[in-house]
DNA sequence: ATGTATGCAAACCATTTGCAATGAC
DNA sequence: GTCATTGCAAATGGTTTGCATACAT
């Protein structure tokens, strides 16, 4: 779809949602959301805030926190906290489903698409519990990692032979 | 399986382990190990460092930490990130696949056991990447939470009729 | 004997908060 | 005009780090 036409809608999904709880339709919040859907793949707090302040508006940190906060509770934001300090995001209108490769060993996160992993989570019936999204991480090693670990491993064997 | 019994054996894989990485087999750290297998579902930081320093063996906050990460590095403890500032921990050896379920509104969490959600995700092939383990997290809310969000909306909407 | 692991306190750093100024309604 | 929102700077708090001491090897 196109990118004017998604950042329409979400717009518009963005504004509903602010009516409904009746927060304020600031031209900051509508520059996070606009900056956000107009990239694509994983995103970091700093990588939002430099392009925000760089070039389009600015916007402090605070700011950006609350946005983002306010965009995960309408859905429009997914939030990935994996391993490292600091968090993750990505958007979650008109996003494909998708998994997460992580690797333990570079950190590195990667989508991972595949129609035969598709969980009917939601369709469930769970006892006391209304189920409304997941989030599936697979970890492991990449490929660059498993070799560097490969060549690291053998080295280490080696100097034991030595000893 | 008897708790004595698994905890010989997740001594024993962590005296494996300490060996092959060359590390010092250190009383704190298999306090640590024993502390985590004394228990069942998942624990704080906090609860740990508490339950190890009131009743256990005094062992610093650091030592936790790192210990717990060399016990992560070996499968015997697995580390979950969800939303809250702090991490949870839970055992890894012997613990029944399960998922979590997670309640987007008090945070609680919630172990999920489900044979037909079981993930063919380890013998997948997956392209420049080997899987090792996966997490999935079912978002949503709980009954409690539910029940009171209904009350809220009902409220609301009767404010939004008086006005 | 050697050098890794511990404990402590300080440092770190992503995120949150308090408050005065701004601006959406 | 009112009060939610912003920006700033300070606070917070979980986790990490530096260093002297202890102790596993």
């Amino acid at each position: 779809m196109d990118k004017d036409k998604i950042k329409d809608i979400v717009k518009q999904k963005f504004t509903e949602y602010l009516s409904a709880k009746r927060c304020r339709k600031t031209p900051e919040r509508y520059a996070i959301l606009d900056s956000i859907y107009s990239h694509s793949g994983h995103f970091s707090m700093d990588a939002l805030y430099e392009y925000l302040n760089t070039y389009h508006f600015r916007v402090s940190r605070a700011t950006i926190y609350n946005t983002i906060q306010l965009l995960i509770d309408c859905k429009l934001v997914i939030k990935h906290q994996l391993g490292n300090n600091s968090s993750y995001y990505e958007k979650a209108y008109n996003n494909d489903l998708h998994h997460h490769l992580v690797c333990t060993h570079c950190g590195n996160i990667r989508d991972y698409k595949s129609n035969e992993l598709e969980i009917p989570v939601l369709n469930k019936k769970i006892k006391q519990f209304i189920p409304s999204f997941y989030k599936l991480y697979i970890f492991g090693t990449c490929k660059k990692c498993n070799t560097a670990l490969k060549k690291e491993t053998a080295k280490s064997l080696e100097k034991t032979k030595k000893k």
